[in-house]
DNA sequence: ACTTTCGGTGCACAGATGTTCACCGAACTC
DNA sequence: GAGTTCGGTGAACATCTGTGCACCGAAAGT
């Protein structure tokens, strides 16, 4: 059943139900009422992990009853993997749009770093939740998060097998350095999670930090192997 | 110890201390519940976030009665940074013989790894706390481990001025590169945890990765900056 | 041998939690 | 227009939580 009435998008980020919406159809209203429950609990994982969340409190700050909750989820857990589901859907969105600039690959680093930190800003509760689940607390939401994100690594490498420098690397090595990109990012965006919004000097060092980084590891792909053989050899590594 | 739960409601006579050392001066007995307490609550942050621990739970299979807890802590966020100290305090000891065994700088990658895959099996439950609290829950918690780990990093960064071909580098890219090794090492440090234990031929495989990673970056230290001047020296990345 | 200190006990309380159940009324189906 | 679906309600439950209080008994101090 198609037929889907679009109303304006979402109601802001009150916290509370307000007014009810006075005219919809009723699977439109329920769509509505369970994105509330997930924007409470978004929002409640401020200074609590999603293990602490209580459905009581989810349900009455998203303007329903307790016994409601389950007439869209069946339990927390349910809840938490929608939002894995939810939140990497945006996080897809952030990749789409960093392929979509990438005509020259003079500036890429600072290009995606820029992106990622726009991202951050614009699905700050998103990225504050899977950064605050990724390791801790209920393990189903934990494999589900890692999954993901392996997942995510693994398009990366896939992504990497196509540049020309790349483009003789086994898998294993680019999965490698994918892994080492995804990983790096990751600390970016928790570090930006982290300093407080509204100091612009702390984020911009971040920022900075964050494109060395990347800067650092993309000089060290040329360096990589550089006679085909084996061996590691840290200190051979010599300058052109 | 004694994870045992006690069923039954009402303790009647039973010693539910379990055996105790009947020898020992009062302090060391005080010293001993409090060391089961904090074992307790490491030992429960297996399937739940440390904001999830109760009080009652954490005491109970420490052995004492819920209103015991407090002649050792005031309350669980106490009990939570008696528990980070106590996790940087083992890791600080591996910092020392990480640095005991640096003779030759040759293999200083692969041997950094073991030693941290061997630190991460001894103190398995210190390593899983910091990395499960790292970015989650309780912010107390959080802050305290991530001025430790800036702590740390900055330690590195010290220590990392003092080898020959970083002998040049201006503190600041230092500390970048410092923070970038510190990060590799808590991914492949939290990669160890969740692969299961007994399963070794998944960690080879870590390790292998880990050494990878830093490998790689290491491959891109000379390349950093050579002629002192601007200039990236790989075509990868300026921009304006 | 006395007094003090203090880790541990037992009880009690008020509040929060997850989940059940029967019920309502408006939106949907026919 | 009659009947059904279904998102939301409110009362009730058993259970768990953190914490205050008075008390005990043995170790420590004198």
């Amino acid at each position: 059943m198609s037929a889907e009435i679009r109303a304006i998008g979402h109601n802001g980020l009150m916290n509370s139900r307000a007014v009810i919406p006075p005219r919809a159809t009723r699977s439109e209203r329920k769509r509505q009422t369970r994105e509330a429950l997930l924007e409470a609990a978004l929002e409640q994982l401020e200074d609590r992990g999603f293990g602490s969340l209580s459905l009581r409190e989810v349900a009455r700050s998203a303007g329903i009853v307790p016994t409601g909750f389950y007439r869209h989820f069946d339990g927390m857990d349910e809840l938490g993997l929608a939002l894995v589901e939810e939140s990497f859907r945006t996080l897809r969105q952030m990749i789409r749009s960093a392929r979509a600039g990438r005509t020259d690959m003079t500036n890429v680093i600072r290009a995606s770093v820029e992106i990622l930190v726009r991202h951050v800003h614009e699905h700050r509760l998103h990225f504050r939740f899977i950064a605050r689940e990724r390791s801790s607390g209920v393990p189903v939401i934990r494999r589900a998060i890692h999954n993901e994100i392996r997942l995510f690594s693994s398009e990366l490498a896939v992504d990497l097998a196509r540049m020309p420098f790349l483009s003789d690397w086994s898998g294993e090595d680019l999965h490698m350095v994918s892994g080492l990109l995804v990983d790096t990012m990751v600390s970016t965006a928790e570090a930006i999670l982290d300093a407080d919004p509204g100091d612009p000097a702390a984020e911009r060092e971040i920022v900075r930090a964050a494109e060395k980084r990347l800067l650092l590891i993309a000089l060290g792909v040329p360096q990589w192997r550089p006679a085909g053989r084996e061996s590691a050899a840290a200190g051979a590594a010599t300058a052109t």
